[in-house]
DNA sequence: GTAAACCTTGCCAACGCTGGAAGGTCAACC
DNA sequence: GGTTGACCTTCCAGCGTTGGCAAGGTTTAC
């Protein structure tokens, strides 16, 4: 039994972050004292630690709902989880080969860029012509 | 001379953004006609073009603000535009590691979990542990 | 008894957009 | 002239996650 500060600091999660996480219907509403705080348990803590990882993993706080369900049900198939993750995984690729084509572009872009006290830069000339695609 | 919809088919920006542009400050306020209807030329478009392509290449927006004003500025350095640029480059490879790590660890974990109807799996445990870190 | 450290709720800010509602304007057609 | 539909206008509210601040109640420690 410890209120919000104690759960927070033991679990990794902010106090504010685990408030939010209620709000949103992720985490159950904790019980209360007879004088409104909120308490929870070490079984509470184990699981906003489970959400802490998974967030720290990239997981949208909407997948973590499913996570945590599966988490729960001792009958799941490994499968379900699996395809979850890969699932992640995949979008987690989507945004990686994005942003590495933003860096080589600029890399490529500032290479060329004299970075001198002269005006001209192809940086610019780029963004200017729209990247002549 | 064309009115918002024409730029936005122009310039690949959509009319609410160009609005919403004008409303943060990136775009000066356009001019109207006497009916109150925003009205842009093909300079204007120009400009929303670079908008948007630097939008593409992952700056942020008030980062467009400091390239917007570097563009129009004639007598600017080169070395300015490119310290801008190496420093997104510097951000996006801060977080494209941090995708990797999470790709990595996530990879790794699926590779051991059967994904099959029994319901031990890794993924699961991994995050229940935290990681084991 | 009092001060400090906690808790509560609620609202605002950020990012970059997207959608909708309610209403005015313009072009084309009959 | 009238009507329809496609455009434009503004404002409001939301997405997702977090931090910050305020005003007030509670608990703890001295």
């Amino acid at each position: 039994m410890m209120n919000i500060g104690k759960a927070a600091a033991a679990s990794g999660v902010s106090a504010k972050m685990i408030r939010y996480y209620e709000s949103i219907g992720l985490l159950p509403a904790a019980r209360r004292t007879d004088s409104g705080y909120r308490f929870y348990t070490d079984e509470d803590v184990h699981v906003l630690r489970f959400i802490r990882r998974a967030r720290d993993l990239g997981f949208a706080v909407a997948d973590i709902g499913g996570l945590l369900a599966l988490w729960r049900d001792q009958g799941r198939a490994s499968a379900d989880v699996k395809r979850i993750a890969l699932g992640h995984v995949a979008a987690l690729e989507r945004k990686l080969a994005e942003l590495q084509g933003m860096v080589d572009t600029l890399r490529t872009l500032a290479a060329h860029c004299h970075g001198d006290a002269r005006p001209d830069c192809p940086i610019l000339t780029d963004l200017d012509a729209g990247g002549g695609r």
